[in-house]
RNA sequence: GGCGACGUGGCGGAAUUGGCAUACGCGGCGGAUUCAAAAUCCGCUUCCGGAAACGGAGUGAGGGUUCGAGUCCCUCCGUCGCUACCA
């Protein structure tokens, strides 16, 4: 390596030149504040321009560093950004870092360092790789999930919540006061658990505060949550992956417990019915679509003994075929049978199953187990006494944890009938013998007749229809919708999250900290660890001077609480959600002291009109978004990864939209265009059995691959990047060893963003000489200076017109592989030719969003003193693109035969007479006749001869 | 099991609306340059046959629609991702 060094010319672009350039500009840019954007009101911000607001899913600063994977889309968005500003947008382009959360936590408690050093330390690192690559970040908006000044807005966003009811008449938030005065005045009634009516007047004051708690946006519910002991923390549902958790793979329990929940399900329609107005990838959507899991249904009550038994069905016209019910091993009817004294067999049966992880329940599902409860229920509508069962095929949190089980119709429900003997009678036209397998489908209904009603005959629709109306003048019955969504638990037992800003007084009620006292300070503790035990510990609880306090000194309001009265604080923590829900509205105005974001900012930022709004300083809380003229979303391109499809960004939707019910922010989405870059994977190497090989125990021999031990021939594949395959690539190395310009060229060109590629270290080369091509173009390799041709050559200027064309509609459709490659044929063809300075000019404008650093070196050796990142994206003029004559291939029956060479606007004609003029057609068509030719001005000419 | 995406040269990929399949890059082969090599520049490189002209086949497999299909429709196979007893 260092033998060839010595002969190269001293001016060649290498990886030497590369990283002194790019130190260079990269500090220069950084001394100008050339990626600083200002807001609406500050002196030199441009209000009239239009804004591009692209975001980046910010990272969590691991411990690691960057992964390649990182820049991927970060390169992307990138270049987006700068062809905006080049195109005269006022682009916001902020990073941050998520840096409250598990990730955080484990890397500190494994390496025995405070996690606040370690976020510290790995925010560092990750900032300093991300600059290295010369994204155009404005770092003047750099916000931390962990910054006081910062999770004081997570925890005033949450007791906006928390002071919060979802008002159904309006299907809007609304501050909890309003929900108190329509209670006071009786326009509304209150209800309980069961849905019944109360009166407010006969409630007295605690009953009504209980009321009101109940009916929070967020609120302290008794839930059977994911309790992880080893974490020592409990878990969301969507943080759980076949009973284990998803940061760790450790098993997770079903454990009862009150914790503070999101009432998220109250937005599952506005959530789901919005899916259809963002610009999101269509696979996302229905990944949101199927979390939230609407279906349509009827509830139905099966009397049992004294009481009922509530079912959901999505099938209700099939009721005439339920010939037993199932209920959860965990249903309340289950521990009152057990209470009244029952067989040993079902006793065994519920504590096996309720100690049984998903893990066990998932690995012999296909065995249906259960035992009957030995009572029954009546079937309203056959009259008839049907046994109930208990089983694990039916699940505790769906529905009501209870079905009406129709063996004829439901596949589930008759591998269970089987096993256990128990009645199969077909209610539904179609298929074939139900004793054999169940019909799910749907057809007329059949055998469905009683004193009162009859669906015989009836298409499944109208018998769903009709069944429902029925049973609801029976009394025993409603249409339903139910979601697989529940309501989303909020609290950790975790160190390293946002304290919630609330109080209990001796009496267990709680109290929330005024907004004027926040943020609640994360107090410091010397021994942070998660608490492993059987009980959830969060070790908040061992600060016991912050615990105990009074609440004046906790800032709760004196009208609330007296502020001598002793208080405890609320030990749970907020998950890792919690700061990534709105960061992208902080950036907005990052350093506002007085509100989560300044609205004039907000309204800028986050607000796309059709028409640019005359006057954007309209206060908060006006009702301003017109879904006709303005976008649905704030952000107006937002790139990450799939892996967030469900969990971050259904939690970040479901906060703006209560932001936006309470006037807070101006738009019901978040985001509007959504891309997921594609993952990038690597090589690796697999056994004839299957198993997989290690990168650097494979060498290359006669084309193939071969195992260095033992000579085996091993066959190369791709998989995810991990330590294990030893294929982890780490982009400290490439830029070291090519530069940032070519590693972010080489990203860019590996394939189309969207898709997953392998990384090929042997291909990076390519687009590094590319750059050297390009670099010596125009510079002597040998003395540094600039050679420019007086006088530009006109083909070079035709080829530079399309290309200024090719890439600027390239990236707009984010096809950045294409537009590279567009760059380099240009720079091939313009090889051993030259270009002149006006050539020059628009070519570095053209590399400007790609290789920033390149293109400042280029524009600066043009003799410019500003920034390339703020010229104008180059125009070419149309004239150009079009040529005189095209070579128009000719075809005999679909096959390519000949081309002719026509004037570019030849009429149908004309192609015809001279593709019946060309001598090998005409000699080809000898003897054939001619039943029809097909031509394309401009395309081509087909003729069909026979 | 369900849903979704994708299958194009030796490899990464291109073909935006049904219109010249394989742009561009890697790798490979050859040439120029060089004492020699590296680097650079030029050329060739889907497969089969042929010295070539040219012919034939060809976008996972099979079928269909069309003057014309990588692209649209049906069936099947394979890979990846997500999801999983959701009543």
């Amino acid at each position: 390596m260092t033998d060839q060094n010595q002969d190269r010319p001293s001016h060649r672009y290498d990886a030497t030149v590369a990283n002194a350039l790019e130190s260079r500009w990269q500090s220069w840019w950084d001394e100008q504040g050339t990626y600083v954007v200002g807001n609406p009101g500050d002196s030199r911000f441009d209000e009239g321009r239009p804004k591009y607001y692209c975001l980046d899913m910010f990272p969590y600063p691991s411990g690691a560093g960057l992964h390649v994977g990182h820049p991927e889309g970060y390169i992307g968005s990138d270049i987006i950004s700068r062809f905006k500003r080049m195109n005269g947008f006022n682009v916001l382009h902020p990073m941050g870092f998520d840096s409250f959360g598990l990730p955080a936590e484990q890397y500190a408690v494994q390496t025995g360092v405070h996690p606040r050093d370690t976020t510290i330390k790995a925010i560092n690192t990750f900032r300093r790789q991300l600059k290295g690559f010369g994204f155009s970040y404005d770092w003047s908006r750099e916000i931390s999930t962990t910054d006081e000044s910062y999770y004081r807005w997570t925890q005033w966003i949450w007791l906006k919540a928390y002071q919060s009811f979802f008002d159904p008449a309006t299907q809007k938030a609304s501050p909890i006061g309003r929900l108190l005065d329509q209670l006071e005045s009786g326009s509304v009634q209150p209800f309980d658990v069961d849905g019944t009516q109360m009166q407010w007047s006969a409630m007295d004051d605690s009953s009504r505060r209980d009321y009101l708690d109940t009916r929070r946006l967020a609120y302290l519910g008794e839930q059977t949550v994911n309790w992880c002991p080893r974490l020592g923390t409990v878990l969301a549902n969507e943080e759980v992956i076949d009973g284990r958790s998803e940061r760790g793979g450790f098993p997770v329990l079903r454990k009862p417990l009150r914790q503070w929940m999101f009432r998220i399900t109250e937005y599952a329609d506005r959530l789901l019915e919005d899916l259809d107005v963002v610009d999101w990838p269509e696979s996302t959507r229905t990944m949101q679509r199927e979390w939230i899991g609407r279906s349509e249904g009827a509830t139905i009550r099966f009397p049992v003994g004294d009481g009922d038994l509530e079912i959901f069905t999505t099938r209700p016209d099939t009721i005439f075929g339920a010939t037993y019910m199932v209920v959860a091993p965990e249903h309340p009817l289950v521990d009152s049978v057990i209470a009244a004294g029952c067989d040993s067999a079902l006793t065994e049966y519920v504590t096996a199953s309720r100690n049984r992880s998903d893990v066990d329940r998932m690995a012999d599902s296909k065995e249906k187990t259960g035992v009957s409860l030995g009572i029954e229920a009546t079937n309203p509508a056959t009259g008839r006494s049907i046994p109930v069962w208990t089983a694990d095929y039916v699940l505790a949190g769906y529905g009501t944890g209870a079905i009406m089980a129709v063996p004829g119709h439901d596949q589930r429900d008759h591998d269970f009938a089987r096993a256990f003997d128990l009645p199969i009678v077909s209610v539904v036209e179609g298929g074939d013998d139900v004793e054999h397998a169940a019909w799910c489908g749907s057809g007329n209904a059949m055998n469905s007749v009683n004193d009162r009603i009859s669906l015989d005959g009836l298409d499944t629709q109208s018998a769903k229809d009709v069944v429902i109306d029925w049973l609801e003048s029976e009394g025993c019955g409603n249409r339903h919708v139910n979601y697989k969504l529940r309501d989303w638990l909020f609290s950790r037992q975790r160190y390293w999250g946002e304290p919630f800003p609330i109080v209990y007084d001796e009496q267990g009620r709680h109290y929330p900290v005024s907004d004027s006292a926040l943020p609640v300070m994360l107090p410091e503790l010397e021994d942070y660890e998660p608490v492993e035990s059987d009980e959830p510990t969060p070790p908040l609880g061992k600060a016991l001077d912050w615990v105990n306090t009074t609440a004046g000194e906790a800032g709760v309001d004196p009208d609330l609480l007296d502020p001598d009265t002793p208080v405890r604080r609320e030990t749970n923590t907020m998950p890792g959600w919690a700061g990534s829900c709105w960061y992208f509205l902080r950036y907005c105005s990052p350093s506002c002291e007085d509100r989560f974001v300044d609205p004039r900012a907000e309204r800028y930022w986050l607000l796309s009109e059709r028409s640019k709004p005359s006057d954007v300083s309209l206060a908060p809380g006006e009702e301003s978004f017109d879904a006709k003229n303005n976008q649905v979303g704030g952000v107006d391109l937002y790139i990450g990864g799939a892996e967030h499809a469900v969990l971050h960004l259904l939690y970040a939707r479901f906060w703006h939209k209560i932001l936006f019910d309470l006037g807070e922010v101006s738009t019901p989405e978040p985001m509007n265009k959504l891309f997921h870059q594609g993952m990038i994977t690597s090589f690796a190497y697999k056994r004839a059995d299957g198993s997989l090989v290690a990168v650097d125990a494979v060498c290359e021999r006669d084309g193939g691959h071969v195992e260095r031990e033992t000579g085996e021939s091993v066959e190369r594949i791709v998989a995810k990047m991990s330590k294990s395959l030893r294929n982890v690539v780490n982009p400290d190395d490439v830029v070291a060893e090519y530069g940032a310009d070519t590693m972010r060229l080489y990203e860019m060109y590996m394939g189309p963003l969207e898709a997953s590629a392998p990384w090929n270290t042997r291909d990076i080369v390519g687009v590094h000489r590319f750059l050297q091509r390009a670099w010596r173009l125009v510079i002597d390799e040998e003395n540094g200076a600039l050679h420019l041709l007086e006088e530009g050559d006109d083909a070079v200027e035709r080829s530079l017109h399309r290309t200024i064309h090719k890439v600027g509609e390239d990236i707009q459709r984010l096809a950045f592989n294409t537009a590279i490659a567009a760059m380099i044929e240009f720079v091939n063809e313009a090889t051993g030719v030259g270009l002149s300075r006006a050539q020059f000019e628009k070519f570095t404008l053209l590399l400007a969003p790609f290789v920033p650093h390149v293109a400042e070196e280029f524009w600066h050796r043009l003799g410019r003193e500003s920034s390339v990142a703020l010229e104008s994206w180059p125009v070419f003029d149309p004239s150009m693109l079009v040529d005189d004559q095209v070579e128009i291939p000719v075809q005999i029956l679909g096959k390519v035969r000949s081309r002719i060479l026509v004037a570019a606007d030849a009429d149908q004609k004309t192609l015809e007479a001279a593709a019946l003029a060309d001598e090998r057609i005409s000699e080809l068509l000898e003897g054939l006749t001619v039943r029809k030719m097909v031509v394309v001005p401009g395309r081509l000419v087909n003729i069909v001869a026979n």
